[in-house]
DNA sequence: CAATAGCTTTACGTTAACGTAAACTTGTTT
DNA sequence: AAACAAGTTTACGTTAACGTAAAGCTATTG
């Protein structure tokens, strides 16, 4: 049926260490059943970790995560005052995405206009100083910058 | 002229400890000028902070925030290549902040499917067990409710 | 003038989320 | 059998972002 994961298959193909994986366990986000003491996932457990590291760029703490992985499991079993306390639960987690989103949209603002103040900045550099040739003296820097191609760049 | 800031104007407005805003400066995300050994923030200080904690609400590091600052205050004086190494930064943060964008609109979605299913299981409780007690029926509004008695807690 | 309020620096404490190292089991390969 | 790979537990170390005293300046107020 649904397969299986191991532990270093899970770190790989989310970019992650053992460690942390473990870690997370630990902290009850994922409960891997075991073969001998050899952990082993359940595609449930990857769906799990998936959302985990979803949250985590959301900025949420791991006990948060493990709240709502909480919250959605007991929905089942829930009587009438847990389910409202769900509710309300992610009423709040709702409304804190909604806020999420508006400061998104406002940084992303800045930032396009920090780029316009950029590109405009390198025309007026440009008119200055027309076509400097390869200029050896300006590539002594230390630092060589990472792997972009301007090209992608809007 | 524009209007200054005491520290705790600041920390109350933006619901902040004064310890908080002392560090932000430690760590240079502020430069707030004296009168004598006080503090004195400016107007200028005070959007700097206010950005500040919008950065922190999406997960970005106070270093992170702080390198931002930087490059936007170096855009004025900023070389060919120091113009380009900023617009490659500026790439990444906006691509950042897409993929963001994309996981929150999939945990809402993920949300608003845990929030039907609670609204479900409660109806299906109400048809069961028709009224206890003084139950409302189900209302527009969001769930507001404070901490109160976690008494039924499990 | 002494107390209070508000600000300051210095410095040690705390929590979350891992990193890192040591020592051990278990299965596979040479 | 020895070595290697992949997993395990235990436990101490580390960093970021503050919290929390402690002790001292300084201006106003009763």
């Amino acid at each position: 049926m649904s397969r299986t994961y191991s532990i270093s298959e899970l770190a790989s193909e989310f970019d992650l260490t053992t460690r942390s994986i473990r870690f997370y366990e630990d902290q009850e986000l994922l409960h891997p059943s075991r073969r001998g003491q050899t952990r082993v996932y359940s595609s449930k457990d990857r769906v799990r970790l998936k959302l985990t590291i979803r949250g985590k760029r959301l900025g949420f703490s791991l006990a948060e995560i493990r709240e709502l992985f909480e919250l959605w499991d007991e929905t089942r079993s829930g009587s009438k005052k847990q389910l409202h306390l769900m509710l309300s639960k992610i009423g709040e987690r709702r409304a804190a995405l909604d806020q999420q989103m508006k400061d998104i949209t406002m940084v992303q603002l800045e930032l396009e206009s920090a780029e316009i103040r950029c590109r405009q900045a390198l025309e007026e550099l440009d008119e200055k100083e027309p076509h400097e040739k390869q200029n050896d003296e300006e590539r002594a820097g230390s630092t060589e910058r990472a792997s972009s191609s301007s090209a992608t760049m809007h």
